[in-house]
DNA sequence: CCGTAAATGTCGTCG
DNA sequence: CGACGACGTTTACGG
């Protein structure tokens, strides 16, 4: 990882052009090539960056100079330098990664191993149920026997009821499923979502990770 | 802006958890107060952040010990240090900003100035024609006299033609201007929503940026 | 490599 | 303050 702070001006020509004025920030070239502008606000988000797999041409006498960072697809990031103010190299070696717990597949998880969360007597059909279209994240039965297909996920948004009407059109053309009810589960459902879906006859499911992950949890049960 | 190079482990208590074992990273401090841990690889996201407004505090003897970064919503940053490797903190002042051109406000303007784009003898009703559920983009007439609603994305989705979908039913609500025909018009129009779009009868037309800007450059004209 | 869905998305704008 | 849509979304995952 290479720290450079230095005076400059950025053009950036590709999926649109965008142009920084001439200020001090600071610019961040990782080990995978990728190259960063930040500024000294708009928290972890930089002003102008350059995605890897890319090429960085520097063109600097005196601490004057040019960089010029291309991709692939042709678009460039100029950096003009003015003035370079502080410089520092650091070999930070690989690193071994995040681990992420709560996010839409850790719930897809819980909720599969806990179907009674949408009912008495429920059962899986079965995880990620392919479609034409994509797979289905949870197909169910409930105490009836009816199919139930199940869209999970972390905040209920109005695209996640578009989605899953989508799978439901889908199924419901299969003779051997339909009728197939749908479920929108979510830990958070928005009140727009919660509207379309009910104008679809969607059910709407809120679910508490917690008491599901503490259901998942050997050393809280009882028995 | 304070850069400081460490040997840490950071633990992430808010929307989700996360741990990030222990290993050298770059640690950002802004000034507008947000933390961002990056390791040597991917230009635009770090590892762990926290988005202004948070609090940082530091519990560090002999280059070893904790920064706690907490915000409003109680969601926790533990960055837990071994040893500091390198530091250096340097005062940016304030940035000019950023000057963007071309994303889907100007390519509305340019496409509500050329409606001549979708086809011959076509004119513009309004642009941003108010609807109970929002503005549609363009609303024409074709050379018939028929009403077209224009929906203009930068790429074009799937969800950009289930957004006109529902535009393209409530304007058929309205017996002043059924029957209302429908045009997807992007810069690029992924294979998967032209299908969808052919499947609801909504007309595709991809958009050349380029052409629309020169069309509107007086300089490029030659009368 | 392409296409799709998730994201601690973030960031603006508008009610 | 919340909702909604755009973003050079980026990033991860599956075929």
């Amino acid at each position: 990882m290479r720290l450079v702070i230095a005076r400059c001006s950025v053009d950036y020509i590709g999926r649109l052009t965008a142009h920084l004025p001439m200020a001090t920030r600071l610019l961040l070239v990782k080990a995978d090539g990728s190259v960063s502008i930040h500024a000294d606000d708009r928290a972890y988000k930089p002003l102008n960056w350059m995605t890897p797999p890319c090429t960085l041409k520097e063109d600097v006498t005196d601490g004057a100079g040019t960089w010029t960072v291309t991709n692939k697809a042709g678009e460039q990031l100029i950096i003009t330098i003015e003035a370079v103010e502080h410089e520092h190299s650091h070999d930070l070696g690989v690193d071994p990664g995040l681990q992420k717990d709560g996010v839409e597949a850790e719930l897809q998880r819980l909720l599969a191993l806990h179907v009674e969360t949408f009912g008495q007597g429920w059962s899986l059909v079965r995880r990620e149920y392919p479609t034409a279209i994509g797979p289905v994240d949870l197909l169910c039965r409930d105490a009836s026997g009816a199919v139930v297909a199940v869209e999970i996920k972390r905040r209920g948004e109005i695209d996640g009821v578009e989605q899953l009407t989508r799978y439901l059109e889908l199924l419901n053309r299969d003779p051997l499923l339909a009728p197939v009810k749908g479920v929108f589960a979510a830990q958070e459902i928005k009140p727009q979502a919660r509207v379309l879906a009910q104008d679809r006859g969607i059910d709407c499911v809120t679910v508490d990770y917690a008491v599901l992950k503490g259901t998942d949890d050997p050393s809280q049960r009882l028995f």
